[in-house]
DNA sequence: TGATTTTTATACTGTTCCGCATAATATAAA
DNA sequence: TTTATATTATGCGGAACAGTATAAAAATCA
């Protein structure tokens, strides 16, 4: 691929109106993928039909493969789209100069809401449900699932490195170990939340692993 | 329901030869049944169809009817045995007196054990799986699913609590959050092992959660 | 032997599924 | 206008699916 297209005199980077040739969309493919992913969280991979997706996207299967591919496809477009999204929620709390125990506090609050969204009850964590099915048959799911678990872990990680550089924790604190206990923390409330343990329940569980995990101010 | 049938006087409990009137069944309640969990844990319920049962277990179709009622109903005597199955391996270490760590690592050893099992990759844990798929849609299965978790929860805190009267954990530490941590660890090496995670790193994951929650004995 | 009972074996029904082929439609370029 | 292009709309085809109806088989009982 070594010109675009034919005229485009590679100047402006795609401003505003970029006068496609032939018939336009009927669709935005942002807002399309995001109603997929809400399906797939919902139901998971094999209980969503093309004609559920048809349906909830207003696109009609030929449209649906021309945008993103088959259903497999979809599948993994929606899952990368989820990461992006949670990614999204999480930045400003590890970009915020923070105490650890506030940091985590909010990060558990931003996971809840994730997990606990949706109009027909909590759908839990898209990675989590995907380990749980797909992830096992299927490489290349299975490498993005990993991906996440590790993404996970790392950031945590890096907080609880940072804490330890402030003196918020003991000179024997392990970060890589806290780290894990955090991530579990995080898949036993996104499990048990999609099994719909309410939130209330929820945030004890998280409050009592922050209390093992940092010390409590009172 | 009055009477079980005309004849058998209510004598002896089913001794050894019942001598049912028909045709005799060409399969074992007990093997089938643990065929289909085999199925049922490496594919799930929505991608295990009732030919692969059928193929599984040896039994046609309609004898899958008799013995165990609609795909739905075998998923949940599946799911029943699995939990009998893990109960009855667990039994031993909760009944034994041992220190708190020692028994917490047999706990996990044996947990361990059940979620590598399975000839094509490791399997996971079928609470957890379901809790990520049909516990949502589907009340009944979602009250077993929460069964589970509840009673894990509280074999843990049974652990932490009888520990503590023995002296081996200090006075400040709470049973119940000590058990909560206890099944996020159990969950989260769960779904690990579904995507892959060898067991080496995941036995890493337990010891960290260990040292964390009991004093390590050096 | 013949009647009864229980299970197995075969095959059918209607539905749903995924993917694609074909045709219609709406735009830009010539 | 006409042509080229990109999308939408309709619907087909073959496979897989869950559940069941019907008939054959294998045992006990009379």
């Amino acid at each position: 691929m070594v010109q675009k297209r034919s005229k485009p005199p590679a100047a402006k980077p795609e401003a505003v109106a970029p006068k496609r040739r032939g018939r336009p969309r009927a669709y935005q493919p942002e807002i399309a993928l995001g109603k997929a992913l809400d399906l797939f969280r919902k139901d998971g991979f094999a209980a969503t039909s093309l004609d559920d997706l048809s349906a909830a996207t207003g696109m009609n299967r030929p449209s649906l493969y021309g945008a993103f591919g088959d259903k497999r496809e979809l599948y993994i477009k929606s899952y990368q789209r989820y990461r992006a999204d949670a990614r999204a929620a999480m930045v400003d709390i590890f970009r915020d100069q923070l105490p650890i125990r506030q940091r985590l506090e909010r990060i558990y609050a931003a996971a809840l809401d994730i997990y606990l969204s949706g109009e027909a009850g909590p759908r839990g964590c898209f990675t989590v449900m995907t380990a749980a099915s797909e992830a096992v048959a299927d490489p290349d799911i299975r490498k993005l699932v990993l991906e996440g678990f590790s993404e996970l872990d790392k950031a945590f990680a890096a907080c609880f490195r940072l804490a330890k550089e402030n003196g918020e924790l003991p000179e024997s604190a392990d970060p890589v170990v806290l780290a894990q206990l955090a991530s579990a923390t995080i898949h036993t409330i996104a499990i048990r939340a999609r099994a719909q343990v309410p939130r209330r329940e929820l945030e004890a569980i998280v409050k009592g692993a922050l209390d093992v995990m940092v010390p409590a101010k009172p």
